[in-house]
DNA sequence: TATGAATGAGGATTCATTCAT
DNA sequence: CATGAATGAATCCTCATTCAT
């Protein structure tokens, strides 16, 4: 049910979604998705959370078989963007930051979800401070935050993809303002 | 009309607009409304692009009070990025780049739409580089490109508003950026 | 909920018939109404459909009590003609008339919808024939459409009741017509 | 404006035409087509009316050049039956007669319409009469009443054209039942 | 006469949600 | 848990009609 409606929003998008198009494609009835989702509202955020629960798994599972701060940074950055322009993870984030600032509920949500994508960073971050790789002046938070902004708009810019940006070039792109902002000679400007 | 769309998608978003409150709100009949609009999926690009046809008017009538390409550049940020949370241009621009993945025409749309800005932004960077004030290694638009994206981000992170970040910080830390990319220092480390 | 349709119908006519009265009517939602006619083009047709199942039931129903095949022959054209000038059934069929030269499915449907009728003529022609009764020099089918279209023209001779012709009169004329195809004297002058 | 109606209804039917599509066909706008036709009522019934005036004209001027009753019969019933399946006067015909049982008002006037054609086949029978032609027992206008209801039905068939009766047949059939009414050998069975 | 912008009541259709089975 | 018929409010959109120009 779950990945049947993921499927269909990214398809076509929530509100074009109809509850018994997900059930007929799930194998179930309008009833049960009913019993299962209490309400349309919840599709979106349900599945989006069902999916990012996949998601940081799959990304820790990923970042444990990688050994040095670099390039684990290098992979999460990898894992965090969206793997093509129909993403489906991605297209899922776009509809529930649209519906954000109309609703609190929504915001509250979308604040826990993205945390977890948060605290990978902050762990590697506070390795590589740890290890000496890393040269952050400022609180890893700040940085974190920071950075997924970052990340976010690149992410958004392939969703675009008008014009066309290779994803190889996101990732080198967010790596040089890593370095920019992890290296003593990266920060030499800010100074 | 323009104005009573605009308000309404910014308080309730798009899909919780009816046509009958923008009518009411802007003193007119709902035909009239649909006799302008042809469909209520035109309302929110009509509306975005009403309102992105007055913001970039305003920016390059502000942009030339402004002497210095680095404060030029400092100005566009602060004009690019949302005045406060509720910024309306910016929940219009979220709802229709929840769209766009579902449909051409929209992503089009949107292309043509941010384009002046881009452009706005390659002039400074031209002119800053003519003057010798910006020392910038690759193509211009892949920067301008590049660059937005990162404002984009950070654009999403202040909506967001969770957690706060200071508006004066979102613009300092899309300078450091910048003076990455545009000095000669910043871009030591990508050699 | 048919008969709500088929009364509401004969009354005002299907274009100017509301769904919300023939759920009312039938003590039932609007939406259920949808839900089993589709759209609104489908009353009209499926209406019609359920009472010729109906009508042409009895009509064999009646058929078969009567012997003799001039009898029956009467007995038929005493069926087919509308009991009045508000007949229903006709009032149904003329509706869906006016729509067939618009659209290649009704008239399709119509065709269908016609042969019962047409098939019960072609019984009672081709026992006269065997029995003696009947002399018809040509194939069954072309009498039996020809027969029909005189009937239909009576119909709405009728319906029209504009100068007001007697229904005893048009089985007279109908049955006179009848004897000069299906009988030698009737057919010395085609010779 | 009468012709575009025209074509306009005979291509979709009444209640699909739009005045905008009547206005911008007769290259006229939408307030002058209401100008003129007063209601969207009037444009079926007006529109029929203008084209049965140049009908009956038409008719009158043939059956002119016309010698001998017999042939001015059969010249009539060539008249009267439509030109071919998609006929205009007839689909609108058959579109006032599916208004007629909701309307007295339609009644009354299609009475009046029919009246001409009734009144020309008057005539020529009249004149048969005269000259020993036609030997009619009963009353001329009941003559031409169930003719003309005869010739309608005929009509039908041909619009329904399924199946496909041959447009000749159905003058030669319309001509045998004049014979039987309008001769002695036909009328015998009757005694 | 002619226009066409403005009206606004009206109605078909949709679809989330309920609930008896 | 599962069903799917039934609901009925909600709303987009249509379009005949009006009327100031």
């Amino acid at each position: 049910m779950l990945q049947a409606s993921l499927d269909l929003i990214t398809e076509v998008g929530i509100d074009q979604v109809r509850l018994a198009q997900i059930a007929r494609r799930a194998g179930m009835s309008s009833g049960q998705v009913m019993y299962y989702f209490t309400s349309k509202e919840h599709i979106l955020l349900e599945t989006l959370a069902w999916r990012e629960y996949e998601d940081t798994r799959h990304c820790r599972a990923c970042l444990g078989k990688v050994t040095g701060v670099w390039r684990q940074l290098e992979r999460f950055i990898d894992l965090y963007l969206p793997a093509g322009p129909a993403d489906p993870s991605w297209i899922l984030w776009m509809e529930a930051w649209a519906r954000a600032p109309h609703s609190a509920e929504v915001s509250r949500f979308l604040y826990e979800l993205i945390r977890p994508w948060r605290e990978n960073l902050a762990e590697i971050v506070e390795c590589g401070v740890r290890e000496g790789a890393f040269d952050l002046q400022g609180a890893t938070d700040v940085f974190t935050i920071c950075f997924c902004a970052l990340l976010d708009g690149l992410a958004i810019l392939h969703l675009r993809q008008m014009p066309d940006v290779p994803r190889t070039r996101l990732i080198e792109l967010a790596m040089n303002a890593a370095r920019a902002e992890l290296t003593r000679t990266g920060q030499r400007d800010r100074a």
